[in-house]
This record gives C-alpha cells, structure tokens and sequence, in this order.
DNA sequence: ATTATTATGTTATAATATTGCAATAGGAGA
DNA sequence: TCTCCTATTGCAATATTATAACATAATAAT
C-alpha cells in the first residue's frame, strides 16, 4: 500500500453510499442553479454510473434502464449521455466506448484517467500541469490545445497483487 | 509563428514526399529486421496511413484498398491495421476511431497527438516526462500504468487564423 | 517433403452510434 | 389561463465501427 494521499477514490476504500448519495445531490443541486432539467431518464443513468466506479458502455446502461422500466431505445441512453458529459457530470472513456460518473463535478478541470484492465475500475485524477512538456511542444507549432484525453491503462493495486501469485 | 524547433512535422511545411519514402523504407528496414512480413495489403495500408498527416477510419481505407484492386472485406483493413498498429507503423486515434501513421517509428515512445478539429490533421509527439505530476499520482494508489494515450483536441496555427476572419 | 505457422478470402453478425420526424411536456410571457 | 416557444421524449430506421468463425492459401521451419 502506498502512504501518498487519495487524490483519486475509485481505488480506495469508502464510504460508497455517502460517495454517491453527495454526487447525486451535488448534481441536483447544479441543475437547480443552472436552470438544467435532471429529468427522470438522466438521473437514473447518473445513478448507475456513479452506483460503482466503473465506465459502463451505453447498451449496458440500456439494459439497466429498461429493467428500471424506462424505454429502452438507443437515443434514450445516448441523449442522457450526452447531458451527462455536456454538463460535466460524466466522462465518455474513449478507449472503452464507455462512460464514467465525474468525480470531481461542477469543477474545471482537465480530467485524466487510470483504467484497470483487469477489473475495469476508473479512477479519475486532475491531469492539471501534467502536460508541461506536451503543451510547451504545441506551442512551437502554434497549435491551441482546447480540451485534453489523458487515459491510462495498466493495473490497480489488488489486482497487480493477485497477479502475483 | 513560434520560434521552437519542429518537434512534430504534421503542421510544419516539409518535403511530404521525402516523408513519405524515408516511412516506407523505415518500414521495410524494420520488417526485414525483424522477420515480419510487409504484405501488399499491409504495404499499402501503410501507404495510404503516409499519404497525409490524418487519421483514416478502418472504412475509409477500405475504400482506398479497393480502389486501388484489393480484396474489401473488413477484415482485411482491421488486420492490416492491427499489424501495423502491434509492430509500431500506425496508432489508433481513440477519439476519431481513426489511424494514423506513427510519426517515429522503430523507436519505443509514448505517442502524444494533437488533432486539428477542423483540418484533421493530427500531430504526433513524444510525452516523454510530460506526465510526472500524472505518474505520480498514479503512485499514491499503487496504479502501474502500462500505456498512456494522450490526445489533445484543439486548433492549428493556420486553421486558428482562417478562423480570426 | 512434411508439418506448423502465418496470412488471406469470405460470410455473417455483433457492437456502437446517429438521423429524422412525430408527439409531448415544461417554461415564459400575454 | 392561454398561447407560443423550446426542450425533451418516443419511435423506427439506419449508419458506422468492429469482430467471429471457418475455409483456403502462402510461407517458414523441420
Ligand atoms: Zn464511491
Ligand atoms: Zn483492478
Ligand atoms: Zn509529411
Ligand atoms: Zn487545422
């Protein structure tokens, strides 16, 4: 075990109703501010992506909303998606075709990403001034840097212990 | 104009088909080195991957392929594409489902690209230590990262000024 | 030459995502 | 309240991206 601080939670131990319940009302709260509509559709899918912390693909979340009894058409998932990561509450994980609940909502921030390919876990940290060198190269060709995907693949603690045996 | 040293050529006027030729014997070099087969298919995706510093969807070079006489099943551009990807001659582009010719081939390197979201020109350059703050980070959980993918989404110098009009 | 490995041909299908249009609900102002 | 406008949803079809499965052919290894 490491003796660093949580930056990011998804690996470590928490209190995960506490985690969800306070996103689920920090979310309710930002839409009420911003005159946004959590209608009924984006709150369920915003409470199965924050149920674990895991990027579920958008047909894993039709399924889930269909057995919640909602329609079960792909634009009804998408279109929720959409809302989600437009305003900030979710991340689309382009290497899985999939989306993960945000951690850090209602925040700028320049989100990256570790992604256990054994048990799928995504942590979110703050890529913050990680990308020096990256963006000083951008510069030399003049290029603006609007929004960046920093997605890591490798393996979280446990599993890399389990793999050891 | 900035005054750095061309790290990544994509957005930097250059002898193309210089670029091109010099990839391509690289290529073969390699191949030869290593006892893989640069097959026609492969050759040629390969090819087309140089032709422009752009990403090319798996289907888009299907069509090339079969322009140019080939066979145009899927399978054939995914296969190509895989073995160009595994042996270090192209990356995929997450966020476009795209590829792209690697710009430094032969060499170990963590690519990082900047895609021009109105040319599409993407650019690739070297992470190197770009992500420390992210690495260490990933420390304090115990995450070992094995690939990073960094893609910056953004505007290119000339794109930037057609824009200012 | 025989065998094993690698690559290709071919068909079908899976998985992911979008378009278009009609119907409905929610909010703002008269 | 009523009307208008906009945002959202319902629904059907289709587009796009990617893989599975299995037969055949080419190449390399023995
Ligand atoms: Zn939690
Ligand atoms: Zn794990
Ligand atoms: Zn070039
Ligand atoms: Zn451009």
């Amino acid at each position: 075990m490491s003796d660093g601080k949580p930056i990011s939670i998804a690996f470590e131990q928490h209190d995960h109703n506490a985690c969800l319940g306070k996103a689920m009302q920090a979310a309710q709260g930002y839409c009420e501010e911003h005159k946004l509509q959590l209608t009924p559709a984006r709150r369920k899918v915003l409470e199965l992506l924050l149920q674990e912390h895991r990027a579920l693909g958008a047909y894993t979340i039709l399924d889930l909303l269909r057995e919640a009894g909602f329609n079960s058409q792909p634009p009804v998932a998408y279109r929720a998606l959409d809302f989600l990561v437009e305003n900030g509450f979710a991340h689309r994980i382009e290497r899985l075709n999939a989306f993960v609940a945000c951690a850090l909502p209602g925040t700028e921030h320049s989100p990256a990403f570790m992604i256990c390919r054994q048990c799928e876990t995504v942590a979110e940290t703050q890529s913050s001034e990680s990308n020096f060198n990256f963006s000083t190269t951008a510069d030399f060709s003049g290029f603006k840097i609007e929004q960046t995907i920093i997605e890591a693949k490798g393996v979280c603690n446990s599993c890399a212990e389990i793999e050891q045996l």
